[in-house]
DNA sequence: CTACGGATTTTCT
DNA sequence: GAAAATCCGTAGT
């Protein structure tokens, strides 16, 4: 695969990283099935020294070592005890960081994903609710624990630019991140309130 | 439209 | 024992 962001894209700073992954796309191949999304939302993670994170303060347990590779893995861990949420590794393996996809535009094997879906949740599911959320595009691309720890190469998972994406550059709203507000920082502003989230195409105002 | 409860594994207290 | 980087169904405004 030619259209395919390298190691050295993800090695950069994650809030770059973060911002630079809308609009780019999302592919993965599994059982022969390939489905894609534009990346729309994103949120940085930004390690030891970040409470909302899951290598805060240096921990390192079985779930989070993916975190520990090189920029350019994935990081796939399981929440709540049944959905899935996939992170793009960011910078070394002295730096612990992470950019969470939340949310993609279906571009390929769209019915591949409203099978997935159906099969988990039942009929109803417009295609533009297939993929909005962290779980949601795990769930309806098919990704889960086996895909944690893997380069993306483009071997299975991968990311890079599409030609069917619009070039125009979309203005990007950073805002506070979801889920998040059990991270509070006496001494200066909570993580919980850092603006590391960020969303492609706005209309919508972040909260 | 918002609010809340339930599902259920990993992690931390 | 409780909460979590979530999602859905139901009940209420």
């Amino acid at each position: 695969m030619k259209n395919r962001l390298d190691r050295s894209f993800y090695e950069q700073d994650t809030k770059k990283v973060a911002r630079e992954l809308l609009g780019k796309v999302l592919y993965h191949l599994n059982d022969g099935i390939l489905t894609s999304g534009v990346i729309t939302e994103t949120e940085a993670y930004l390690g030891l020294k970040d409470s909302a994170c899951h290598t805060f303060g240096g921990r390192r347990t079985e779930r989070v070592e993916s975190m520990y590779l090189s920029g350019g893995h994935s990081y796939v861990y399981q929440i709540y005890g049944l959905h899935f949420c996939f992170n793009v590794v960011t910078r070394d393996e002295l730096k612990p960081e992470a950019v969470l996809i939340r949310a993609l535009e279906p571009l390929d094997g769209v019915e591949a994903m409203r099978m997935r879906m159906r099969r988990r949740f039942g009929p109803e599911k417009s295609d533009r609710e297939l993929c909005s959320g962290p779980g949601k595009l795990c769930q309806a691309m098919g990704i889960d624990r086996t895909d944690d720890g893997i380069p993306l190469d483009g071997g299975r998972l991968w990311i890079g630019e599409d030609h069917r994406v619009e070039k125009a550059k979309s203005k990007i709203v950073a805002g506070p991140r979801v889920g998040v507000d059990y991270a509070t920082e006496p001494s200066h502003r909570p993580a919980s309130e850092w603006p590391l989230r960020f969303r492609r195409k706005p209309g919508i105002l972040l909260k």
